[in-house]
DNA sequence: GTGAATGCAAAACCTTTGCAACTGG
DNA sequence: CCAGTTGCAAAGGTTTTGCATTCAC
């Protein structure tokens, strides 16, 4: 219940999906999994690997990218890109959509309003006969903390 | 009301919109332009480098590049962006998503259901006091050339 | 005429790959 | 043990940049 057990059995989840798929339960791929389990901002995989190597100084960048492709085969992982920007990974597999702030960078989740959200092709006139089998959906602008703040009682 | 007076009307539109902006309105920009007006899927700089080139067989990629950016700075054009595959650039400016076909790589534009369509950040719960500028929706999966036929008279 | 835009080549950038050494199951 | 994984360095592909020349206004 305490929040460190949670990376831990994360990573035992980890370890056990990555089997399944007859990968190895690498030290590396475990450290890079954690971070982004940890750290749930959405670092690109250069911040990912700064903070890897904290854990594992040996670690080289060519190996966190190939554990973070990895990672994201075997679901455990999202990317997430936006524009031509180094992609982002995120740990959270829930259906959800992104916001890019347009000043400080930071990208944010954004969880669906109704707790059993509607198809993704609601809304949009799909093509005939056409098969989806993903949908993202982005946001860009200011964040909170980047927002002129509202009209209020001072100028 | 021919369908080739679309692309000159737009050309002159193209020149309005460069100039008031500040820009200048050459043979390259003009070109590149009319390429997307005129076909509109949505070809790479490199496509549209290949289809410049022959009115204009000494255009550079450098310039077809320096063109699309100046173009979507004037807002006559979008780039669109699909993981980390090459910049796609589409001439349509009406509000609407993309789809990418997963295995002919065609990328299709996706009307909104309604005429006029709710805004984009209705069923999503997005922080608050955020500002949104811009949104995006797309879609992957296989396009109705690709899908498999669906369940009919023979297997 | 003059500053902006072009064309060329070279650089920048993120990411992938080839290969010898290592290691997890 | 041995195929899969790592680390390193070098290559890959897309996009940007520096600079002399050209051109639109």
């Amino acid at each position: 219940m305490l929040p460190e057990t949670t990376s831990e059995a994360s990573s035992k989840n980890c370890n056990e999906t990555i089997s399944q798929k007859g990968f190895r339960f690498t030290a590396q791929r475990r450290e890079v999994y954690d971070t982004l389990q940890v750290t749930r901002d959405h670092p690109t995989a250069v911040d990912v690997f700064m903070r890897v190597q904290k854990k594992l100084p040996g670690i080289s960048l060519a190996t966190v990218y190939n554990c973070l492709e990895t990672l994201a085969e075997c679901g455990l992982v999202r990317a997430v890109n936006h524009d031509r920007q180094p992609s982002r990974y995120c740990a959270n597999l829930e259906l959800h959509a992104h916001f890019f702030c347009e000043k400080c960078g930071k990208v944010a989740d954004v969880p669906p309003d109704a707790p059993t959200p509607p198809p993704g092709g609601a809304g949009w006139h799909l093509p005939p006969g056409a098969v989806v089998t993903h949908h993202d959906v982005s946001f860009r602008g200011l964040c909170p903390e980047c927002a002129p703040r509202p009209a209020s009682s001072n100028s």
